[in-house]
DNA sequence: CAAATTTTAAAACAAATGTTTCAAAATAAA
DNA sequence: TTTATTTTGAAACATTTGTTTTAAAATTTG
């Protein structure tokens, strides 16, 4: 055998997803990501690969972090029409504390179905988060909380789109409180 | 004086938008933006100015356009709920025909806030459906189409959000009943 | 320790980037 | 028609781009 890779992998895809995040794919150059990971660029071919394969590690990791924490604070809630009410609080509150939008929407539309493999990567995501959500309106619907002559499916793409579109606001106004009359105006309506 | 511009200024930032639109801004090379504007570099930098400055004019001619489409169909309408409905049920079309999303959305999420003379443009237009959505809603509630102890405001910027969802759903799924599914559970819920 | 093998750092690579130069072509005014 | 002024085309510009090369450094195994 011989010498050992120096670096941390999962430390330097975190860097470089960090700088991904925020600049989107095409505004990263090989430079800025080899600065914030703090390897020279022979390492990085070496271990992982070109430009478009660092990026697909990164919002690898990215959907993996998010749906880690997903699956602990979603796990054996009180109830499910409260379990949903708490998602669409936190989604708001994540919408208007994070630094960027989310790295999935940043990517799906700069790429807009150009890259397959970025989007299976998106597209696993927002099956988890589908799921989720579908699960979670069928149990309040069946609880009578939620009108059960909808469709579950539709409700959870509506909600999804409604989060997209938060972030969205969120840059143009940097306004909370918007996002925050627009989770409880939704609520609202989601109990009627 | 002297010898005049021989290209037609209009149709080629035309031209420029629609590179700019479909790739993004980092994306876009000037070799692009020449090739498709049929000027050689120079003739551009003599008259438009550079890539960003070509870029302001290419949004603002987008957002001319989408305000200059609206406004013809949304003058007088027979009941602002009905012109409320229409305006969704398009919103549904645009976004499941045009071969790409919403120009401000793409550069709303590449720019991110970056670039505060992009974030004008954006603000404006999107200043312009708000004002238009909100007179709508307003009057429907009027009329008691909506549900009057809800705030306009709110409600406007909750349809912009969700329109801007269906641009990101269309993108990963390509399908066009999920959004017009969308649709219909959305006016149901605004009526209630 | 010596041999074998791999990672690393620095430099180099060609190609692409945004932008400018410059002389030739064009035209309105004198 | 000449003069003055501007646009054009082609080439050139310096940087930056993503990626590779090369030799030295490092480490496990024999």
């Amino acid at each position: 055998m011989a010498r050992l890779v120096e670096f941390d992998e999962e430390q330097a895809i975190q860097k470089a997803m960090e700088v991904f995040w925020k600049k989107g794919y095409a505004a990263t150059s090989m430079r800025d990501l080899t600065d914030a990971m703090q390897i020279n660029s022979s390492s990085l071919y070496n271990t992982i690969g070109d430009k478009h394969q660092l990026f697909i590690r990164c919002i690898k990791h990215y959907t993996k972090m998010r749906i880690r924490a997903v699956e602990q604070r979603y796990t054996n809630f009180a109830s499910p029409i409260q379990a949903l009410e708490n998602f669409i609080k936190d989604a708001a509150d994540i919408i208007t504390t994070e630094p960027n939008s989310c790295m999935c929407v940043k990517a799906t539309f700069e790429i807009e179905g150009d890259d397959p493999e970025i989007q299976v990567v998106v597209n696993a995501y927002d099956d988890f988060t589908h799921q989720l959500l579908k699960g979670l309106i069928e149990n309040s619907q069946s609880q009578g909380e939620i009108d059960s002559s909808e469709n579950a499916d539709t409700i959870a793409d509506y909600l999804t789109s409604v989060f997209i579109g938060w972030y969205n606001s969120f840059v143009l106004h940097k306004d909370r409180t918007k996002i925050t009359n627009m989770a409880a105006f939704m609520i609202r309506q989601l109990r009627h």
